[in-house]
DNA sequence: AACCTAACAGACAGTCACTTCCTAAAAGCC
DNA sequence: GGCTTTTAGGAAGTGACTGTCTGTTAGGTT
């Protein structure tokens, strides 16, 4: 069901575009590579990269998170230790060297209209984990914050991770950016972890 | 030398411009009005428009804390307790009834376009209040998450407010939604206030 | 008051991101 | 193997945004 044909050409065609998209901006910078290059570099047509990828800064803000279903994501967020569980999965994002992740991350903090992007993404993550949030007893407007918080915690440390150059371990600044708003939660969070 | 005609031609251009845009935009939706719509309504050139606003969605998001230069900015935040800074100018805000403000949130909410423009600009907003917020005490990577936390934030409580419908003022969202994070910081705000 | 110059509004042309619609082919299903 | 549905690609159009250039005018100088 989710392993015939055209979901493993979709899932290929979107690794090259991204691998090739990647390739032509680090050679002559984001603005200057127009979409047509990028898909004649990736031999698709350019209305392929758009229905892939929607826009541009797509190409570079594009997430497995994006694409987690409302089922797949309550099983990964732990409504009653949202920084743990999201300590947790930068971690097994991190074992798993995805290559272009760093690569990518580059252009969130110096191409201006992809930070935007980024920021848009990270806004519709935090509504979506909003109503996950409320189901650990917190209000909807407590809720719509932590959610916001949290997202955009996480951002900010990935920001100074880049900052620093990248070399210590992003867990390390997301677990120590983050600790702080572990209070926002009502009940202990330790105690779920084991 | 802030009151030049110059200056004045532009403050007033700047909010007729604003008023016809939104005029059109409330009656005909944000997608289908054009900036040269909106320039010939305002009577000005569709580049006069581009010079104040920069895009479209800046017609809705542009905002007078932009302007802002870094002494009024750093008179206005108390680092020591930026939530009941926040607050404090919400209630001055709400105070002098802009009128168009409240016509204004709403495209924030419902045209995705506009969301991600005011995303873009509370972001670029965090960026600014970071380093006011290092001079009480936190260290940089600390004051990058509290930044982030109060901005977004403050947005969510927006969004709230108007889900809710707009009717309770919005400094009530802010203040129940916002009461959390006044624990990020070290120092007590309480004996701040006076 | 006449003059200078620096800024600024407006006009124009060009680029490209993005959309919409159509057609052909390949995948999935029986 | 035939039928339906999905989807890749192509083509044409729209409009947001960017440069550049020119005429004008504000604001200061003498």
């Amino acid at each position: 069901m989710a392993n015939g044909l055209r979901q493993r050409w979709r899932a290929d065609a979107m690794r090259t575009i991204q691998e090739r998209a990647l390739d032509l901006f680090d050679e002559r910078g984001f603005v200057a590579v127009t979409i047509e290059q990028v898909a004649t570099a990736a031999e698709v047509s350019p209305s392929t990269v758009y229905r892939l990828f929607g826009t541009k800064e797509g190409l570079l803000v594009a997430d497995e998170f994006d694409t987690l279903d409302d089922d797949a994501l309550r099983e990964v967020l732990d409504p009653a230790d949202p920084v743990g569980s999201l300590l947790a999965a930068v971690l097994r994002y991190e074992d798993a060297p995805g290559e272009t992740a760093h690569r990518r991350v580059r252009y969130f903090f110096e191409e201006p209209s992809v930070r935007t992007a980024a920021c848009a993404n990270l806004d519709r993550a935090a509504q979506r984990i909003t109503p996950l949030l409320g189901d650990s007893g917190l209000g909807e407007l407590a809720a719509r914050v932590a959610a916001s918080a949290l997202v955009f915690g996480y951002f900010a440390a990935l920001e100074q991770w880049h900052r620093d150059g990248g070399t210590k371990p992003i867990a390390t600044y997301v677990d120590e950016g983050l600790a702080p708003l572990r209070g926002l939660w009502p009940t202990t969070p330790a105690a779920r972890r084991s």
